[in-house]
DNA sequence: CTTGAAGCTCTAGTGACTAGAGGTTGTAGA
DNA sequence: TCTACAACCTCTAGTCACTAGAGCTTCAAG
């Protein structure tokens, strides 16, 4: 039996949090002391160690929620599952293609000014002001 | 003069965004009609057009909030104007690295597993469980 | 002068936590 | 067995950048 602590230590998720996904119904403790402390056995320990890495790669607490429902009843499709992946990968790769385009504009802006001068001469701020410098859309 | 629906076609920012710029400091009115209602001048149609441009490129409104100041105070450097077009690029990049991890890493998770057969056997799920799995780091 | 779209303020909700107050429990050492 | 204190508990409120809704007032066209 673990400690909320101890639980927080081995799988580097912050003792709130812990509790917060609690509160969210993602992760229920073993029991509690009679002092009412959280008592963790190791399928809490894996269960949170599942959240954490699906948080990492950026997935939803809804979406997460979905995924252990799926786990909890192995008879179902592993459909379902593959479908929130991709859904996921998808976002991920629209973001991806933002972020380009952002990178190459501030780039554009940030190069073009040598941090000389006053600010009323300065490409940043003109080149904030006046959406026609830039060459993308965004 | 504009009204604050005027303003917002105009620009692309919805009305309660404004109103929200204006509780933040961002966007004053040029001042308000007898009936208590919003009227913007050019200045401020400018000034929304700025927010707004900075705001898609990512910039926080603390970030924004400091341009305009340095805007409004033309003798000052330019060098602070860089500096937050830099970090905000550094940023942007972080940003950028982390994403590209992620989809490598969700590419394998999702492809691995065709969709078929139950989820005591899906390669998503075991994945997620078991980080040993991964390639990369995240 | 009437109608209704557009405006107003205020409060509360979003997601995924984080921070702090103020009180209680578990456990190691004396 | 006692004591000290780290770790635990609950609850509320704050973060960011909006968004939604209630309930009311004003503006402008016909």
């Amino acid at each position: 039996m673990f400690s909320i602590g101890q639980l927080s230590k081995q799988t580097g998720v912050k003792v709130p949090t812990i509790r917060y996904y609690e509160q969210v119904g993602l992760l229920v403790s073993a029991g509690r002391t009679e002092g009412n402390q959280r008592r963790y056995d190791t399928d809490g320990l894996e269960r949170l160690g599942f959240i954490r890495h699906a948080r990492d790669l950026g997935f939803s607490i809804e979406a997460i929620t979905a995924l252990i429902d799926l786990q909890q009843h192995p008879d179902r499709s592993c459909q379902e599952a593959t479908q929130i992946a991709q859904h996921q990968l998808t976002d991920v790769r629209e973001k991806l293609l933002r972020l380009k385009a952002l990178e190459t504009e501030l780039v554009r802006i940030a190069d073009g000014c040598d941090g000389e001068g006053n600010s009323d001469e300065c490409y940043v701020l003109a080149s904030l002001a006046d959406h026609q410098h830039c060459r993308g859309e965004h």
